[in-house]
DNA sequence: AATTATTTTTAGATTTGTCTAAATTTAATC
DNA sequence: GATTAAATTTAGACAAATCTAAAAATAATT
């Protein structure tokens, strides 16, 4: 079958809301969407209608089988797409999100197949994250996130999440990326910020919202 | 200003059009866009109305400046992604058309700057068609249709044009490709075929409809 | 439990791009 | 030059994706 731009970017949106809560409900869809509840109503009979969600109206809705597969197939092609404009084109990290969500729409299987073996087939994309296999499959890593990181040991960021290009252009100003090594050193628990080592730098203070954002693991 | 695909597209189309006869129809634009008159009409007010073309009912239209350089921008993405689709991603030169014309679509001058860069500043596609540069300029190249060529003169296909897939498709069957060197031998005047000779295979026949969109230069 | 507040859905409208069928204009032919 | 043929445009309709405003269902609060 075949799919509008606007119905794939519908099931992405429920897929990356579903990994937090298992259902999701149409304000925050609008939400999450920027559009209106009345919208989204609209187009779950839509996306029903193609069996790709669960809906019963007033009771919440998540993703079928067909539904995961499409969003799988969706995410895999968005994060391929951001690692060619990164490690290709040499875009910085914080740009390329926007032009991925154009690339991911674009429709051709042969086209994905040579650019992940032209990538090299990648694991993950260049802000950490995992990229689906042909088959759906993830990766997995074992990670953590900064807020929940005992003092003084080091790590190696692994992926921020998070993508609206503000955090990471904030991040690339530090001088954090992903692999770079770095250093809880205190955590100030009024507001939840820390004070960290990035590298060989001095240290520097990062917000409790960045911190959630960031997740790292050992070793390396 | 910013426009929808499906404008560009008939922008695209008129610009291809008027190349030959100056001046375009709705019906022949219809039938490039696989549309009817009726649908032509209701977009060339709205093209008429973002000033990009001059048009008058009944009495034909034409691209303006804005309308070109528009078409100009949109030729160049589409064959910047064909020269990167074949010549970093290994596609056959028969493939690569309609995934070019969906990615065409994608807005970022940024991208495009650096998809340029990342392929060396190509003069050419890969069925030997100039890519406009930044501002809108075609390389120019002095070129002659197969149709008109005298006997037994070794020359190098320079250009391949009507890019439906199968033409490509029986050229690559015959080893034709931009850069072959080929010698007509023979021209069958009841039909307008072509004995030829390519590089160093033996002679084969093509017919007068093929002849007339390969085009080739002298020397090297 | 009754009332209020919130969430969700429906009803009806709008925009974009398309269509068919009919009307109009231009071109061709007798 | 009148008539026929062809091309083009208008009128009115439809599907997709959105919107606002009102109605309906669910949740929260006295």
């Amino acid at each position: 079958m075949n799919f509008t731009s606007s119905e794939e970017n519908y099931i992405k949106s429920i897929y990356h809301l579903q990994r937090g809560s298992g259902t999701v409900n149409t304000s925050s869809l609008a939400a999450e969407m920027r559009t209106r509840p009345a919208s989204v109503t609209d187009m779950l009979k839509k996306l029903k209608a193609k069996k790709l969600i669960q809906y019963e109206r007033y009771k919440g809705f998540k993703l079928n089988e067909n539904g995961k597969k499409m969003a799988l197939g969706i995410v895999r092609k968005h994060r391929l797409w951001e690692y060619f404009l990164v490690d290709k084109l040499r875009f910085e990290w914080d740009k390329v999100h926007p032009i991925a969500e154009e690339l991911e729409h674009i429709n051709s299987d042969e086209l994905i197949k040579r650019l992940e073996l032209f990538l090299g087939n990648p694991s993950f994309d260049p802000h950490g994250d995992p990229i689906p296999d042909r088959n759906g499959k993830i990766p997995v890593v074992n990670q953590h996130c900064l807020t929940a990181l005992s003092l003084k040991k080091q790590v190696t960021v692994s992926s921020v999440s998070n993508q609206t290009g503000q955090m990471l252009e904030m991040l690339r100003h530090y001088h954090i990326g992903i692999g770079t090594k770095i250093m809880v050193l205190r955590r100030f628990e009024f507001d939840g910020s820390l004070e960290i080592k990035v590298a060989k730098q001095d240290p520097c203070i990062i917000s409790g919202l960045v911190a959630k954002n960031v997740f790292v693991h050992n070793g390396q």
